[in-house]
RNA sequence: GCCGAAGUGGCGGAAUUGGCAGACGCACUGGACUCAAAAUCCAGUGGAGCUCAAACUCCGUGUGGGUUCGACUCCCACCUUCGGCACCA
């Protein structure tokens, strides 16, 4: 090998390399049963077109530890695909007359390029698109499998629909009552609808959070608070009438606090109720009214709560007393059975509603130690007590009283222990084109049929049309829509509804596993051997939505004897934002920063050492120009630093003569680096702390340099250190690692060497510092051996000048000793 | 309103189990190299006091209290910022 250039070229060094990975396949990975496996898994991008700096610091985090986990013995999968189906492709149809499909494949093949520029070990055999038919074909198989399950099912009902996308959107998908990805307002439509039953797993994925102590707190708590289980009781109320009204309740033991009932607005009886009396008008009024509010609105909550009285009275099941019957805008149709039981004396709500309209407000759990009266309470009180008014439940703990109080309405058939859950089903139809056909016939004889699994994929038709605002474009195409009936023949439609994306998301992992299976989705013993995900990285954006969605598809595929996990994702890093003068980068705001500038400008190496460096995974990151000159500047460094030496020390073996001082003192230094870069990188991923490790090494070895001549004993030390650098350096910045591992003399690649182990005897001072301190504060540091007795070590201190002059006319009363750290002596 | 996270030099951050606050980097200052600059290398760099200088002393991790020989770290109260939920019966 020549060696013309001796300055650090990254550009070409980068790409050579990358090509070189690329030939030798070196990412390539398949099943071994004699190496443990490690799945790392960064969540996959939607194909924008665009990398962005979030994306490189999600797959440089994903690469380092892939990488890591490498070296260190691990049979490593690291896949990478595309989260292709989805609106922006068609608005660029509706834009700019491109076809969503090729949209969406150039958009993938430009960002996969920007990706290779990155050297990210990615394994691109395995790599998936959703919008592929290989992979879509699956994701309708799998739904049909869940139809079969009775997991799918289609009904009418109020959904959010967003007028900009002009489609429905899932629960999760509406944040403060707009609409997640263009912020319109979102209308309340009745509309027929595809959902899956995720409720029915509500429990299951509430205590299987448990099983995950490898996620943040902060998820799982978001989680918790999504699922929001209730436990509690439906009690049924009669009116006078005869009609039934069944409400739910958290607090049965203040049923006899009940002095009126509400229903929502929107519910079925309110007109039944009202019919032929009096209030009929002033009911309808009233309805109208907040029909009539937008959602915002309604959700705002400082809303003042507002009511009318119905002119129908109920009666109180458990002491058969009167209570009259009102419609008002804070109980919810979606909640519960859309009617709730006021109990003003203990709920803040039904409270502040009470004194509104007058309401008689009646204590039935008393405070230990107060006399609450209803006449006179200025706020509700929610918590537990003494049972009193209540009839034969009196002088009971209000706990033991729900207890009681269930059990004897179960007895009397008049209510029952019920658990409620916040969360809905999941709606996954849209009415859009690019994403996956559901695989349903409508057939005028035979009803809605599901798809025959041999007829599978259903593809998306190319002859439509993409209008804005327009209804699905599914429906202009003729070959789609026209279909014969696979019951009877007949002639039939076609659903022309699309599933929603992150459907397909929910499963993408376990296709990375098997991708080219075309015979199933995967086969269950590759899958069995890779699952779970060791490693999952991704935005917290996803806590709720796609991590919700995926474990619930696991858990279902489990149940379906299809894998044998039932958690996706065994532990969760949730990166921060990248951010630049204090805000997100974003078109808008102008601050935007492209990572392919900045990988021309400094390289790939370069650009992942900073945004590792500049804070540790989970926070938020300040982009700094200054800061990744810094970062350039280092590897510069390390570039000079190696290439200063790989010809004199080349050939050099190592050798184990008497060291000196200063060569204790570097060797000691490259030991605690590997000690610090490994429990960095596997205990905590502070990356950040890594890095500051490794430039403290490059700053040993300099100085070493600086003070030792260059015989053959320090030369084979120094290259001791410089090998042990280049592998400490080698998941960060993969490129100048493998250039200076090849000049060193490595004849294999460096991502394929062991990871190195440090000798803790070689951590081992003779000399330590030790701190001393006198009440508290620092005095002094003073230099003992190592293994010094304490009554020597004390002698010591108290002969110190700097120690003494703070013990002048005082008495030490104790001393303080930790070992090999500090004396603290505490004086009178 | 409820739940959660965070608050440390001029800046990003470090201090992993209650034991040297400010590692590492940026910025800045001085020096070396150079005709000069850039680059590079070396050194300094929390604040105040004192000093020719060194040494030394005091203050200092959002605020106020507490526990402890010792607190950025633990406890109590509060302030600010960010995130989540928000009539969920």
């Amino acid at each position: 090998m020549n060696r013309l250039e001796e300055r650090y070229l990254f550009n070409t060094i980068e790409q050579k390399w990358q090509r070189k990975w690329e030939e030798e396949n070196i990412y390539r990975t398949v099943e071994d049963e004699q190496k443990p496996k490690y799945y790392v898994l960064e969540m996959f991008p939607y194909p924008s077109g665009n990398l962005h700096m979030g994306h490189v610091r999600n797959y440089s985090i994903g690469d380092v530890i892939a990488r890591f986990k490498v070296m260190q013995g691990y049979n490593v999968i690291h896949p990478m695909g595309w989260d292709a189906f989805g609106l922006p492709a068609e608005n660029a149809a509706i834009k700019r007359g491109i076809h969503p499909a090729k949209w969406t494949w150039d958009n993938i093949a430009k960002m996969k390029d920007q990706l290779k520029s990155m050297g990210i070990s990615y394994d691109w055999e395995r790599e998936v698109a959703t919008c592929h038919p290989d992979y879509y074909k699956w994701t309708q198989w799998l739904f049909l499998e869940f139809y079969k399950k009775g997991l799918v099912y289609k009904k009418k009902a109020g959904v959010n629909w967003c007028p900009s996308c002009a489609t429905v959107l899932a629960n999760e998908q509406v944040v403060d009552g707009k609409c997640e990805r263009c912020d319109s307002v979102v209308d309340k439509k009745d509309l027929e609808q595809w959902f899956f039953k995720i409720t029915e797993y509500a429990d299951r994925l509430l205590e299987d959070l448990e099983k995950l102590p490898g996620w943040p707190d902060k998820v799982k708590t978001m989680q918790q608070n999504w699922i929001g289980k209730s436990v509690g009781a439906e009690v049924t109320f009669k009116t006078e009438a005869g009609h039934d009204l069944t409400v739910f309740t958290t607090r049965p033991d203040t049923i006899y606090g009940v002095t009126y009932m509400v229903l929502a607005p929107e519910h079925p009886l309110v007109e039944e109720l009202t019919k032929g009396n009096g209030e009929a008008d002033k009911v309808k009024e009233f309805v109208r009214k907040v029909r009539m509010m937008s959602n915002v609105d309604r959700m705002a909550a400082d809303m003042e709560k507002e009511g009318v009285f119905t002119g129908s009275y109920a009666i109180n099941p458990l002491n058969n007393e009167r209570i009259p019957i009102f419609v008002a805008n804070y109980v919810l149709m979606e909640y519960g059975t859309g009617i709730v039981m006021g109990v003003p004396a203990h709920d803040q709500r039904d409270f502040e509603f009470a004194r509104k309209y007058n309401l008689d407000v009646r204590v039935v759990v008393q405070p230990e130690g107060e006399d609450l009266d209803g006449a006179t309470m200025t706020q509700a009180y929610p918590a537990e007590g003494k049972m009193i008014n209540s009839g034969p439940f009196n002088g009971l703990d209000s706990n033991e009283g729900i207890e009681k109080i269930i059990a004897y309405m179960e007895d009397k058939g008049i209510g029952k222990r019920q658990v409620n859950y916040r969360l809905r089903d999941w709606l996954i139809s849209r009415q859009r084109y690019w994403g996956v056909p559901i695989p349903f016939i409508y057939c005028d004889k035979c009803g809605v049929v599901p798809v025959k699994e041999e007829d599978l994929p259903i593809l998306l038709p190319t002859d439509v049309e993409f209008k804005p605002g327009g209804e699905s474009p599914l429906k202009t195409s003729k070959t789609f829509l026209n279909t014969t009936c696979p019951e009877c023949g007949g002639p039939a439609k076609r659903e022309t509804d699309t599933m929603d994306t992150f459907v397909d998301s929910s499963w993408y992992f376990l296709r990375y596993c098997d991708p080219q299976n075309s015979e199933a989705p995967f086969t269950k013993a590759k899958v069995d051997y890779w699952m779970n995900v060791d490693q999952y990285i991704g935005g917290v954006e996803h806590a709720i939505l796609h991590l919700m969605y995926a474990r619930f598809f696991t858990k279902v595929l489990k149940d379906m004897g299809m894998v044998s996990c039932d958690e996706p994702f065994q532990n969760l890093l949730t990166q921060g934002m990248v951010l630049k003068d204090g805000s997100k980068m974003s078109k808008s705001k102008g601050n935007v920063v492209s990572p392919e500038e900045i990988i021309g400008k400094y390289g790939a190496d370069t650009a992942r050492m900073f945004i590792l460096f500049a804070a540790p995974p989970e926070r938020d990151l300040e982009w700094s120009d200054q800061g990744v000159e810094g970062c350039y500047r280092f590897l510069n460094r390390v570039w000079r630093l190696v290439e200063g030496f790989y010809a004199k020390v080349k050939d050099l073996e190592s050798n184990n003569q008497a060291l000196s001082k200063e060569d204790k003192e570097l060797r000691r230094i490259i030991h605690s680096t590997i000690k610090k870069v490994t429990e960095d990188i596997e205990q905590r991923f502070n990356f950040n702390t890594a890095i500051s490790a490794i430039m403290e090494l490059v700053n040993g070895l300099y100085h070493y340099k600086d003070n030792v001549s260059e015989n053959e004993q320090n030369l084979a030390l120094v290259k001791f250190g410089l090998k042990n650098l280049v592998l400490l350096l080698a998941p960060f910045a993969p490129h100048i690692s493998e250039e200076l591992w090849a000049n060193l003399g490595g004849n294999q690649s460096v991502h394929l060497q062991n990871w190195p182990e440090y000798d803790p005897a070689s951590l081992e001072m003779d000399e330590i510092t030790l701190v001393v301190q006198v009440n508290g504060k620092l005095r002094d540091k003073i230099s003992v051996p190592k293994g010094i007795s304490r009554e020597d070590l004390e002698a010591k201190v108290l002969a110190e000048p700097k120690i003494s002059k703070h013990l002048a006319g005082k008495e030490v009363v104790k001393v303080i000793i930790v070992p090999e750290k500090l004396v603290n002596l505490v004086v009178k």
